[in-house]
DNA sequence: GTCATCATGTAAGCCGTTACATGATTGC
DNA sequence: GCAATCATGTAACGGCTTACATGATGAC
């Protein structure tokens, strides 16, 4: 899953460990605080799969080489760093990580995957749904009815819980309710989500 | 977690471990469907801490040695067993778990614990609220109050996205702004949770 | 007699964490 | 010079899952 969050954000512009951590905390929220110890070894694993590649600092693409930092300090450390010693400054620091052909692959794999079944939870949902627009429009309807139809079962456990537990105390019955409430209204937020998807993807008919 | 959860059940009455795991799912939702790879170790675990007790279904305790099953066919077969062989019906099947003192107290700190600080997600939130009426008046308004700061700081986090992603594709925006509802309507309960708690705990002003 | 359910456990693995170790650079 | 931030990594451990192994019993 913190592949996918990874492979997502390297979609859009080549970034470095440290940063890519920063995009998971404040753009996508998901995540919050991803630690390091998750976040490079992640980075290994996928660059040994050939998903990734990772250049130390002495960046040569000519797309874009400089990762777009909001950290200012860091920036200049980095054209510090690139400006002093040989030519070809590379000084250790940043390993700059930028995706490849099979990295995108992997990535739509991984976006698609639990077409079928299995894992969509809540944050798995909402981390699919930050990169839905690289899904095909039906794959992105799948993805929604999927999520709905598991807030509906959702709903329904809920619902048996607060009618059979008429001797339930008043913190556990408020619980319950508020659990019902929050259900609901995310299924509401979904039937928009599709209706417009439906409404923008299909007026042939 | 899945500690204090157990015991939590364990205080009302004593269960087998099949039982307890059907309890989390029906009564609680929390952990909706704890795997038995989990649960057994966790039971041994705290029956080596001495803070629960098993007996091997030749239950010996006055209290209540039926554990109110809602599984007809289980209870039969517990009653087959005790019934048929020697005068003690030990024919091995369902361990039946007792709190003991240790137990009791053990389950009051962990409950209590994250008073200062740390491991409040909605998940061990949520778990804690459904134990709350074992919790001091004082120790539950803390518990109530802390959880509502997260949710402040949550809120400003998900504004602070929203204010900041101008450039958001049409699904992370509709997803921000869902949890940053979603957020708020988890203020506005706990707003009334903690109101009742003060009016109801606090008549001498 | 065989299928579903009840019931208990072990082993391996996934996904993430905290804590530890290192070092460059900037700003004061 | 010293603290803060940037930057990368390793090691150990925590909590939970799946898959595996076993067996009793009741229902049909």
């Amino acid at each position: 899953m913190l592949d996918l969050a990874i492979l997502g954000l390297l979609q859009e512009h080549e970034l470095h460990g440290y940063e890519i951590r920063k995009r998971l905390r404040d753009e996508l929220g998901l995540f919050s605080n991803i630690s390091f110890g998750s976040l490079y070894p992640a980075l290994a694993k996928l660059e040994a799969a050939g998903a990734v590649i990772g250049t130390e600092s002495g960046g040569s693409t000519a797309t874009s080489p400089i990762p777009l930092t909001g950290s200012l300090g860091g920036e200049r450390a980095a054209l510090r760093s690139r400006r002093s010693g040989s030519t070809r400054g590379t000084k250790r620091s940043r390993k700059v990580y930028r995706i490849t052909d099979i990295g995108h692959r992997l990535f739509e794999e991984l976006l698609a995957a639990g077409e079928s079944a299995g894992t969509d939870d809540a944050r798995s949902f909402g981390l699919r749904l930050a990169f839905a627009k690289h899904l095909a429009p039906q794959a992105r309807l799948g993805l929604l009815e999927r999520r709905r139809a598991q807030l509906v079962q959702r709903l329904a456990a809920d619902r048996a819980r607060a009618a059979a537990g008429t001797g339930l105390d008043r913190y556990t019955r408020s619980l319950v309710e508020h659990s019902t409430e929050a259900t609901q209204h995310d299924i509401s937020w979904l039937d928009q989500l599709i209706e417009t998807e439906k409404r923008t993807e299909a007026p042939t008919t």
